[in-house]
DNA sequence: CGCCAGAATTAGCCATGGCTAAGTCTTGAT
DNA sequence: ATCAAGACTTAGCCATGGCTAATTCTGGCG
């Protein structure tokens, strides 16, 4: 998907850097964050999949469509995208079950929107600002993050 | 820049509801997130053109690409619509200026750079995962977590 | 049973943000 | 003063993720 090459090859250093870090690790930075976008939807996908299922026992690509925000054919495409990448499985005009990897992700994603949730809430923020924020936080904290997140509230 | 607004209006209630939020509010937060990433590269720029200028001088097409880990083309695409948003000042073949505008978005972009990052520093961080972390966080914290994370390190 | 409302799909548009290839301009070195 | 290297731009491709419009299918109701 994603074809860097770079070649990064040590060039001059113009002497007046200080305390910002490299500009190859910068450039990886944002490279990452892009990354980062191009997996969101799927994340969300599943985890909002999995959450219908659990709620109402199926999921509909109407339901889906309400609760992204979006339109149905919008659903359809992404849904299209997740069953290539194999995360989900359906037939025509029928409900949409999620893989075992799909599961899986939707479990991962689950878990970390919950402690960045708490995380939230444990630094004071009303439910609905936590929810909200770590919708868009919860696709960029790294592991160590993560973990720092857990560290921070275990010794609160 | 980013227009939430919220729009909150008591609709129905399918009764099996019992802790998420309401569907709409839902679909908003995921317009939220959707329209943060649509001003994340903005910000991303005016922040890295400010931050060049202060450190040599000069902000040209080619640092930018090298920094952002894009090729020159891409650059000049968004430079094209920074100078339309009234972000940037450029003439052709010359170096970059950020308008009064742009100056003050890459202010307010700056300052929470430094508070996420400095947070993350205080829950035990290393420097480089921190901003690498920040990068993508810092778009998709609102007033009220910014604030938290302030509260947070005050009371440190 | 037949029919129609609504769900799902398909087709096709637009904007964005990557990219390469190729052309234009600037600038520094000879 | 020239000229070549490299910076910048332009043109045009691709993928993604929105959208509308139009079509096809399903299922429930008269």
């Amino acid at each position: 998907m994603s074809d860097k090459q770079l070649t990064v090859d040590e060039r001059h250093e113009p002497s007046d850097c200080a305390e910002t870090p490299k500009v190859e690790t910068q450039a990886e930075g944002f490279q990452a964050v892009r990354d980062a976008h191009r997996s969101e939807i799927a994340e969300d996908y599943v985890e909002l999949i999995q959450e219908l299922i659990e709620r109402s026992g199926e999921a509909r690509p109407v339901d889906i469509a309400e609760r992204m925000g979006v339109r149905q054919p919008t659903v359809a495409k992404n849904l299209a995208r997740l069953q290539k990448e194999g995360l989900i499985r359906r037939e025509r005009y029928r409900s949409i079950f999620p893989t075992d990897a799909g599961r899986a992700l939707a479990e991962i994603c689950r878990e970390r929107h919950q402690i960045v949730v708490a995380f939230l809430l444990s630094l004071g923020l009303d439910r609905e600002t936590a929810e909200q924020d770590a919708d868009g936080i919860e696709h960029h904290v790294s592991d160590q993050t993560l973990a720092a997140f857990k560290r921070a509230m275990g010794e609160s």
